[in-house]
DNA sequence: CAGCATCCAAAAGGATACTG
DNA sequence: CAGTATCCTTTTGGATGCTG
């Protein structure tokens, strides 16, 4: 009989999956965590916006990396592209039912670090002193 | 008097600080979103851990990303050190106090991921399947 | 306005070999 | 065991120019 695994997961139940880096999971993980992607879908969190005002909000990134970014996440289903045929065209993203689950953790998890930036870059200080 | 910002954040209270470029918070949140960041945090949760144990629970990270992104949560008073000074030396990793500030909310967010890969998958597929 | 295509520089990151 | 150092490949991503 084979070994199944060379790690126990029983004894830390909610780590599976994205731990695997064969797992589906672990390209969710990625998708959700790259650069821009949080920031992206944080801002949606409170509502449809346009591709210049997303670009508006998020300081720092490109049209293409936010161009990019918002394709990967509109394919995974998080987020849904509409296109008004005017002219020019007006085209808005928002949230889906899927990607809305997403935003409670988000939230809380931006807060914290609007919370604790303060203290993180303290650290950051300290670490350098000593390290001389 | 000059402009002082671009866009209006009071429509959107909670999303100041890290959509920000030049805001330090912009940092924190790409270190722990780092590509190992929050697998690394969110093995922690449960407890200290090895150089050793952790690399072996995070399939397909490298001893060079290990050592390098355990050495900047450090320093960014995340994740503290400790070195048994036997032959051969003994190191643990744990959460600081300010590090397990983090856990409940990574462990929801990968909590979402773990709940909801399948889905992502099928609107991968649907998208790919619409898109040719 | 909302993009895509191309080019190119910079950064991330893996493989390998070595060390206290 | 717990790293570090070096090399080298891959990926990321910004700048620019063009399009419906």
């Amino acid at each position: 009989m084979a070994v199944r695994s060379q790690v126990r997961h029983d004894d830390w139940p909610s780590m599976s999956d994205a731990f695997n880096s064969d797992c589906p999971a672990r390209e969710v993980l990625d998708h959700i965590t790259s650069r821009w992607g949080i920031l992206i879908l944080t801002a949606l969190g409170a509502g449809p916006l346009r591709f210049s005002e997303l670009h508006a909000m998020i300081g720092g990134i490109s049209e293409k990396m936010l161009s990019q970014t918002l394709r990967t996440l509109v394919r995974d289903g998080l987020i849904a592209r509409t296109v008004e045929p005017t002219t020019p065209p007006r085209v808005s993203y928002e949230l889906t039912a899927l990607g809305r689950g997403l935003t409670e953790s988000l939230h809380q998890f931006l807060g914290w670090i609007r919370q604790n930036t303060v203290e993180v870059v303290a650290a950051q200080r300290r670490y350098d002193r000593q390290n001389r």
